[in-house]
DNA sequence: CGGCAAGTTGAGCCAGGTCAACTCCGGTGG
DNA sequence: CCACCGGAGTTGACCTGGCTCAACTTGCCG
């Protein structure tokens, strides 16, 4: 845990972003939340401490996934949500044993900033207050959107939905499809509430059905978005379709 | 949808409550915020329409539940999320195309706010901003805390965990464990992702380990509150466990 | 190029989904 | 007041998706 060097929030994510928080504050905000804010970096499968908690509560993540993880009795664990850059985690007057640990999942740069300036800046800036809203409005829908998927849905439904969710989330919107998955098998399967080789049964399956098609074990290619979509939003007649027309297909529209 | 009358305000719980959102408002805010706003009551089973969500996208729910319910292409049904009297909804922007649908699950009163005026409100009184900054906060540890039920829970886990999440929501603390289940059996296997019969069959398991009672269909009382921790936990060696002292058990203290 | 972790594949099994029949209960109308 | 009705909930019997366990392959890092 670090001071933070002046030239380093000018290259954060956080900052750079048109939609970043950082971005929302004048020279002085910026200089006072740096100069008592730190920057950390962790390790895959590094915990934020409890302890560190209490002092610096409030987690932006400039690079890499952080996970909200629970651990049951017996050795059970769920990743139950995933934070990537530009999220802001407020867990102040949270508890690791009430809400889980959060847990880093791969090399990962976070920036803990000062509770108390967090504070003032909320109140008395408007555009970071909304952009602070807005992302904590994300994850609340996407926490939601997270359920619904794991409450009915089929493991190779759950896989559909996350392929969007990834491609959704992810910063570079590449037009051919190309998605980059975050994380590893073990963590997508803790996430999706499946067994690892659950998870590499239906990328098979999808890839055998020339849906998707695996690049490498972190990147994925879109063959067919329109199947894919019906199959994420628990269409069962996806296998004995014929495709005539790709726009005949009626969509829901998430993505 | 009608206006509000002034007296209304004084009787709503997100008024009286201490920390209810309309309790910080001082007297030109409060009437500001009346006028513009308007309240209206949903029977079981009626959806906020998404015209009106348009127009009015911030639900505060004074008495009743409101479900957030997606729906599978084949008509599986989920209800991802349970919003109790106090909860801010704040629906600006989101189409119940992405986020589901809103809909009361018994007859529920709603303070449909001016966008406008809960939007300045909340930029320039910081304790109202605050009450809604962490009634989000909760909805959002909430739904992830939901997730990981979900996750990885077993049938008779997620129940348990359920019966604490009833007893950390309900407004009346009781001392003697008697928890109020706000909803019906149906809609609870739709949050909880299992089928009524199964739902029923897990009641009927823990009533007759004496970990529960059942009082009559919607009122439970827990009498072993250690034990149906320990599920909740997702401790498996539960059965065959003699009880020689309630608070030898290590436990979570969640609740 | 060895060693270990991550991922994949196959075979068997069980928790809980499915379907059907039944009971319970609150409302309604004669 | 009671007979009727329909929806909600319960119970039982059966069946299957995906978990489990074990063996194998792959890929990464020193």
């Amino acid at each position: 845990m670090t001071k933070i060097p002046t030239n380093k929030c000018q290259h954060c994510f956080i900052n750079a972003d048109a939609g970043g928080f950082c971005g929302q504050l004048d020279g002085s905000e910026i200089s006072e939340l740096r100069n008592l804010s730190r920057s950390s970096t962790l390790k895959r499968g590094t915990a934020v401490g409890s302890e560190e908690l209490l002092m610096w509560p409030i987690i932006a993540i400039s690079s890499g996934v952080i996970s909200m993880q629970h651990l049951l009795e017996d050795g059970r664990k769920t990743i139950a949500a995933l934070f990537l850059p530009g999220d802001i985690i407020d867990m102040r007057g949270m508890s690791p044993r009430h809400s889980g640990h959060l847990i880093a999942l791969s090399r990962t740069e976070v920036c803990r900033m000062s509770p108390t300036i967090f504070e003032k800046i909320i109140e008395t800036n408007p555009n970071a207050q909304r952009i602070a809203w807005n992302n904590l409005r994300k994850q609340t829908y996407r926490a939601i959107d997270h359920s619904a998927d794991l409450a009915k849905k089929q493991a190779l439904e759950k896989l559909a939905s996350f392929i969007f969710e990834c491609r959704r989330r992810q910063r570079s919107k590449v037009s051919d499809n190309s998605i980059h998955v975050p994380v590893r098998r073990v963590d997508l399967a803790e996430y999706l509430g499946m067994q690892p080789e659950t998870v590499s049964r239906c990328f098979r399956e999808m890839e055998q059905r020339k849906i998707i098609q695996l690049m490498d074990i972190s990147n994925i290619k879109i063959l067919n978005v329109p199947t894919l979509r019906r199959i994420a939003n628990g269409d069962k007649n996806t296998k004995n379709l014929r495709r005539t027309n790709k726009d005949h297909f009626k969509v829901l529209s998430y993505g």
